[in-house]
Parts: structure tokens; C-alpha cells; sequence
DNA sequence: TACGATGCCTCGTCGTTCTAGGCATCAAGC
DNA sequence: GCTTGATGCCTAGAACGACGAGGCATCGTA
């Protein structure tokens, strides 16, 4: 099978956790897990990777956390999806779409 | 009508570059027209961005440059895509795929 | 004569991902 | 008891590449 790699271009990242927040709200490894999961595999966030852009979107207020006990009983800190998260969620799957689109136009071109 | 816009994200532009150059030789400035052409004026690539990665992508023996004349009669450094520039636009449209793939799945995931 | 288009280039900045570390807790196996 | 791997958080530094801004020359046209 596919093995868990493809570098992430840079621009993607905050797309995919806002999604996988966008699902209920999660903390920081559950959010590696979850993108691994719903991308069946594809997809490996790196830590050191997640953490820096966690704080990034939390300080663009798209997203809000809260420490937390999660069901085994371990201390955490659960993210959020705020109102601008969503929206901004939302802007940047449109503009993925877009550039999905021009390079696919790019490579119909003859 | 879409305003040529749409910031490239990071590691895209050699697939472009090379894919424009797969339809015959060109120089760089033909490049970016090129490549808004067949975007469909979605495309816009900088001068500032073009010129380093071809110099970039011609040091990984992707591209080969040569002086020549254009059929307006100026000079302009023409560039060819080299046997291993074909296989890397192939791995660099395939590994495209699978990242496109997998953000679908992403975004398809309940 | 001036300006826009064509053509090439460089420099510095910025944002983001990654590697590699550090730390703590917990369950399971030896 | 001890070790190991999984779970959980974090940081620092390196690397990379796209971009804005600048510089330069030539040409056609208004």
C-alpha cells in the first residue's frame, strides 16, 4: 500500500487541520491521527510541524483551545473551530480549488 | 472573468515551468506567458520567482539553456527539457496526484 | 521623446515545513 | 522493578522556495 509520506506542500497544512477540527473539536496528536485516518493513510503530519502551526492559527483566531481530559483520563489541549475558522476553512479549499483547476488547465494545454 | 492571480503555492512552479517547456523550446519570458495562456489567465508567474527557479531547475539538469534569436529577431535564452527533466515533470505530476488525492479523501472523510 | 512591452538578472524578506531534540505520563511485557 | 512504546506537549534551527523591488538593455509606437 501507499506508505504514510507526501510532503505536505507548503500552504496545505493549515487547510487539513481546520478540517479535521471542523469534524469536533481535538487536540493536538488525536489531529495527527485524524488527518492520517481520513486521508487513508496518505497523509503524516509531523509534529514539529503541527505545534508551530496550531499556535499560528490559534493566534489568527481561527481557532481556540482549552485544556481538557480526554476519555482515557490524560490531560490535553482540546482545539476548536471558530466562526472565522470556518470561514477561512471555507476560503481556503476555494483556492485550492482554484489552483487545482489552473494546473489542471495547464495540463490539458497543447 | 478570474483576475490573473492566484498565489502559486510552494513547489509547484517547476512542474509548470517544465510542463510548459515540454511543448517546445522557449525562453523564459515566454514561460510565464506561456503558462498564463494555458491557465487561462489563471497563472501569473513572477519574473522574481521564474528566473531563480530556472536557474535552479537548469543546475538539476532538468533544463538545458541556449542562446538564440526569437522570430521578432532579439536575443533570448532559450530552454529545452533534457530526458531527466521529462521523467522529474512526470514525478512531479504524479506526486501532485497523490497530494490532490489525498486532500480529497480529506475532504470527503465524515 | 517618452513610454510600455520585451527580455535578462539579483537581492533580501518572509512564511512554512521539517529534523532533531527535550520532557512527562501511562500501560504492557519481561 | 525496569524498559519500551504510545500518548501528549513543546522548542530551536535549518532549509527551501515564492515574492516584491530593484537594476539594466532594446525595441516599437505615440
Amino acid at each position: 500500500m501507499s506508505q504514510v509520506k507526501a510532503d505536505l506542500l507548503q500552504g496545505t497544512l493549515d487547510m487539513l487541520i481546520l478540517r479535521a477540527v471542523s469534524l469536533g473539536p481535538l487536540h493536538g496528536y488525536g489531529i495527527i491521527q485524524r488527518i492520517r485516518q481520513m486521508s487513508e493513510e496518505m497523509l503524516n503530519v509531523e509534529q514539529g510541524s503541527l505545534y508551530p502551526a496550531l499556535y499560528r492559527i490559534e493566534q489568527r483566531d481561527w481557532l481556540t483551545s482549552e485544556w481538557d481530559t480526554n476519555e482515557t483520563g490524560r490531560r490535553a489541549k482540546f482545539y476548536s473551530l471558530t466562526r472565522a475558522g470556518r470561514r477561512q476553512l471555507k476560503i481556503e479549499e476555494e483556492s485550492w480549488d482554484r489552483l487545482a483547476l489552473a494546473i489542471a488547465k495547464v495540463r490539458q494545454a497543447t
